[in-house]
DNA sequence: CTTTACATGTAACTCGTTACATGATTAA
DNA sequence: TTAATCATGTAACGAGTTACATGTAAAG
């Protein structure tokens, strides 16, 4: 039941309609909990029943009306709640490593190619975490108290990118020899 | 659907049962994936009907009949081609990074032992991987090409968690700093 | 006689994905 | 008039979790 709560999380800043929500979670928190447009209107509406968030229909000049949310006082009330509560551990969920265990001297080319594609993608994202940083994070010592965990969730993010990158190398090395010399 | 091809896997290296399925996944493939006994015999059902695993009750002396699963030529042919299938990418959720983002003078305490807490863990978990290490692979430029495969995988778990201990020890401090001098 | 390990399941529910559907406004 | 951006949804399905249910056999 996290995505109702990073949705609240992303509303204590600012109000915001389904749309903007969908492309915040795109730029920042969604690099911790994705979600899809459609997942993220279902989750608005669960949570304006449940009274934790408001809502209000927004005309707009150009463009299409849209529909405002805000937290209510039960809203926070529930996010404060929440922090407090214990999580569950996070689920190991990677097809990448199932294939891993697959591995054989068929499928040695493929692996290497899938690790590429990974590997480009993890570099797309640090190049992105690193823009952020250079933008808003510069003297984390500074911030104040809410950015300050928003950095720290970025720099993991950071090093894991970079972990990964390292462990990448290693493993297409690896697994080159392994074509090279097949047995 | 990788709940699946996970389960086929284990079943590559072994003839097994639901419950022995349920303890291989948590003694080493669950490390990628995990599964509750509930669902694997679900899957297995799944996977019976669509033909890719045999199945057969087999008696045993002093326990339970146990009703083995065996992957056939189809289930086998169905392994190599997902394996050749491009992977989407891997989903991000962890509650703990939007906990960050929540991140306040009130919380920080909470926030302070959520992490330790995780860090024990994680630290188990090192612990494990490296005794599997110890015992089974020394020497990974020896192992045959399957061995390697889960060799790798277990490296990036290991990589992967001695980068969270790392991390984990400078936001730890970060916050001590907050708690300390709170504004 | 009670606990532990072995062994297999069902039912109800929530969460998440995919495909489909609609429509306004602006710029080329 | 066509494409792009903004904006909100529904329906069907598949994946995953939780709670519940049942029973055998060994060991203490």
């Amino acid at each position: 039941m996290a995505l109702q709560h990073a949705i609240m999380t992303a509303l204590l800043e600012d109000d915001m309609s389904g749309f903007e929500l969908a492309r915040a979670f795109d730029a920042s928190l969604g690099f911790f909990w994705r979600a899809t447009h459609q997942q993220i209107y279902q989750e608005l509406k669960k949570l304006s029943q449940k009274k934790l968030l408001d809502s209000k229909s927004v005309p707009q000049v150009g463009k299409p009306r849209k529909i405002l949310y805000a937290i209510t006082p039960a809203g926070r009330a529930a996010m404060d709640k929440w922090v407090y509560e214990e999580s569950r551990v996070q689920e190991a969920k990677d097809d990448l490593f199932v294939k891993l265990y697959n591995l054989s001297s068929d499928n040695v080319p493929q692996l290497i190619s899938e690790l590429e594609r990974r590997r480009e993608q993890v570099m797309q994202r640090l190049y992105l975490y690193e823009k952020i940083r250079r933008g808003h994070y510069e003297n984390p010592e500074t911030l104040p108290i809410r950015r300050k965990g928003i950095y720290l969730a970025l720099d993991w993010g950071t090093q894991h990118g970079e972990q990964f990158l390292q462990w990448c190398d290693g493993a297409l090395e690896m697994l080159t020899s392994c074509k090279d010399m097949p047995t």
